[in-house]
DNA sequence: TGACATCCCAAGGAATCCCACGTATTCCCA
DNA sequence: TGGGAATACGTGGGATTCCTTGGGATGTCA
């Protein structure tokens, strides 16, 4: 991704609660579609391997950047690695309106019902259940206060890259 | 990598059932078919390597990167390797509606009876008889939710994990 | 010549796309 | 600073396209 100099890396940031139509359709954040380089390849879903019940969305850009990793196909450790990824990953198209569907995999996953909960990570961003995903930022924000002697945050340094 | 910017990696990515008719055919998914360059190439199928009850598909471009990895002819190592990929392979035609029939050769190996289940693995997929593709994908990601620390992924952030 | 495999065509159903309207917000100007 | 207009956003429904499934026709090999 070859970005000009003193261009700023695109960030996903804030939480936005949206409703999920009868068609299953949700609006995403028009601040996260801002970010999008093409909206019109869509998005990349998985559900996260974090061990909570969320969905990790990617730009396609980014998330190809886990196809390199997956070279060897043999090797059943790098298997499992992209099974967990490819195989759980869905492109998702937005229609002209910014929406998207989630499929009932990924809506029974993260338990979500009839909304659905933007949480920007910087440079991905991640959909929850509302209720849940606002007790996870409030103990993460916890948490982070509590340790923020002990934890490292690459906060000064650029967004770097995925090489 | 020698990417010209802009173009992204074809991806396989996503999990479909789909159902083998009287005749042995089964519909690619959609998904995966738009990645092709050339449909009316066909596709490489072969037994899986790792243990699994299990067939890997390529396609033509993709599979013949396997034919630079064994020039060896001679070593008896790539020997056979190359019996086991080559030996094993065979080139699938598809129809006018996307449609494949799985060789008896391969059903039986994978033990596929009436549904196949397909599942992306990034630059290529697998069938599978579909509970067993599941339970591996839930494995999978049970596997790669454990040890995320350990493994590399760049899904932590930038650059990934800031040592 | 018969049996089998492959190819082609058609129709039903489902998912997607596109368009239009109501609402809220922002911007501009008085 | 208040009001009005223009823009953007969210929402819903209708229309179209795509996909799937099944069956028939053609070609091939034994």
């Amino acid at each position: 991704m070859a970005r000009s100099p003193g261009a700023l890396p695109k960030i996903f940031a804030g939480t936005h609660t949206k409703t999920i139509d009868a068609k299953g359709r949700v609006s995403v954040p028009p601040d996260f579609r801002a970010q999008f380089d093409s909206p019109e390849q869509g998005l990349f879903v998985m559900r996260t391997v974090t061990g909570d019940k969320a969905l990790d969305v990617f730009e396609p850009e980014a998330f190809s950047g886990f196809v390199s990793n997956s070279e060897q196909v043999f090797s059943s450790e790098a298997m499992d690695s992209a099974i967990a990824i490819f195989g759980s990953a869905q492109k998702l198209r937005l229609d002209r309106e910014g929406r998207i569907v989630l499929p009932a995999e990924f809506t029974e996953f993260a338990e979500i019902e009839d909304e659905a909960y933007f949480m920007g990570l910087g440079r991905h961003f991640q959909i929850w259940e509302p209720s849940r995903g606002r007790a996870k930022r409030e103990e993460a924000h916890r948490k982070t206060t509590l340790n923020r002697e002990t934890i490292s945050l690459p906060l000064a340094g650029p967004g770097g890259k995925v090489s």
